[in-house]
DNA sequence: TATTGATATGCAAATATGGTGCAATTTTTT
DNA sequence: AAAAAATTGCACCATATTTGCATATCAATA
């Protein structure tokens, strides 16, 4: 094994910061607690952990907000967010599209829920990292920015591919455009809202194949 | 499906077992019973269950000193363990919790409870259902901006989506008028009070089945 | 049964949204 | 420095979505 995978933990009741803490040492993982949206970005500046867990409610910085923030910073772009929810909060937005994140966890905290989730968000990143997603004919080599359809290669400027590699990402999931404007171009550079359309486009014309479908109202996705 | 996840039961009173094991077996469990810890273990050793419920109060070994044992072998590490205990004191519960159990049930104990406790912790295990509703035949898959019934689906404008989303996901439950404009079109905005009606109507064109149901003078629910 | 308040429906208008072609700008390559 | 490629912006268009309105229907109640 490589180096421990560090994990951030933000809640403000001290229990569920220690259940947590506890259970996450012993899997093996590095953690880092904070108790309040603040510090939780404060600390992960400083440490750039591998997974944030959020509780959505906080004094100070909700967990919404504060996945907000980091989603909207590329540099936080690999990193996994998972939130803690109250059950009553189970059908509410915070699963819905809104969010970003990357699984949600309800209180009370099941070690093994909480373990096998965590386990199995890394376990998916670890197959990412080999850096090829695979969706039917599709290839996409994120190493050598290469996407390939069957036998035949197709060079994709940078934004193009990384707008397939980040739908590609989830197949299926509706990315919104606000979503895909944070992760790509970050919220510092301001953008018109037809740049999205134009890349879009200009994918589809290359790839040929109609596989990037528009929801109306709310985003793109990728299917084949 | 798959086949029937097995649960492991150990307790010293034979009514408790009886109970819990006839109702977990119509809930389609494959149930196994220990009179006490050390037969727990030899049994769990044995079956490999996928669910252990465990007695805290048992002659010979007690749960808590059974749980521990299983959570010291690696190869019990994907089992979910339940307590059931007498008294639904806190330190107990912080106990439990710290032990690795996932769950823990207060005696006496209700079918319900125990059911929906342990249904919870399957579901809540699974990975992929985290941002889909299901009922009955419907599938609301939120992350996907999908809706399915049965195999046949069916797309939804934005609005209409959220609208369905948002019934199902508290299937049965009015929800009034004003808590649907709340929810989906937000304060700031106004619109008027046929809107609703509208989308509505719309949406049980489309969905073909009727699933909504008018609550004349207070609101609309979702029910089969 | 007539009344009344509330909801459904068909039609149409208003609006939002994404697609498209073209051009300006920036970045990279040669 | 020049050329090429990539990125972004703009104006216009087509269309899907959302909303409103007038009228029909319905359910409850007096």
């Amino acid at each position: 094994m490589s180096t421990a995978k560090k994990i951030l933990i933000a809640d403000d009741e001290p229990d569920i910061l220690e259940i947590l803490s506890f259970n996450l040492t012993n899997e093996g993982y590095e953690v880092i607690t904070a108790k309040n949206g603040n510090e939780a970005l404060d600390l992960a500046k400083m440490h750039k952990p591998d997974l944030i867990i959020l509780d959505v409610m906080m004094p100070g910085k909700t967990g919404i907000e504060v996945c907000n923030i980091l989603r909207s910073q590329p540099a936080y772009n690999p990193t996994l967010i998972i939130f803690l929810t109250a059950l009553s909060d189970e059908s509410s937005e915070v699963i819905g599209l809104e969010t970003g994140a990357d699984d949600y966890i309800t209180k009370p905290v099941s070690p093994k829920v909480l373990t096998s989730k965590v386990n199995a968000l890394f376990r998916r990143l670890g197959n990412e990292e080999t850096s090829i997603i695979k969706v039917g004919d599709f290839e996409i080599d994120r190493e050598k920015y290469l996407v390939s359809f069957g036998d035949t290669e197709i060079i994709l400027a940078r934004k193009e591919f990384e707008l397939v590699a980040l739908l590609a990402s989830k197949p299926g999931k509706v990315f919104l455009r606000n979503e895909i404007l944070n992760r790509i171009w970050g919220t510092d550079v301001i953008v018109g809202d037809r740049t999205i359309d134009v890349h879009i486009r200009k994918i589809r014309q290359k790839l040929g194949v109609d596989c990037i479908s528009t929801v109306k109202g709310v985003g793109y996705k990728f299917e084949i």
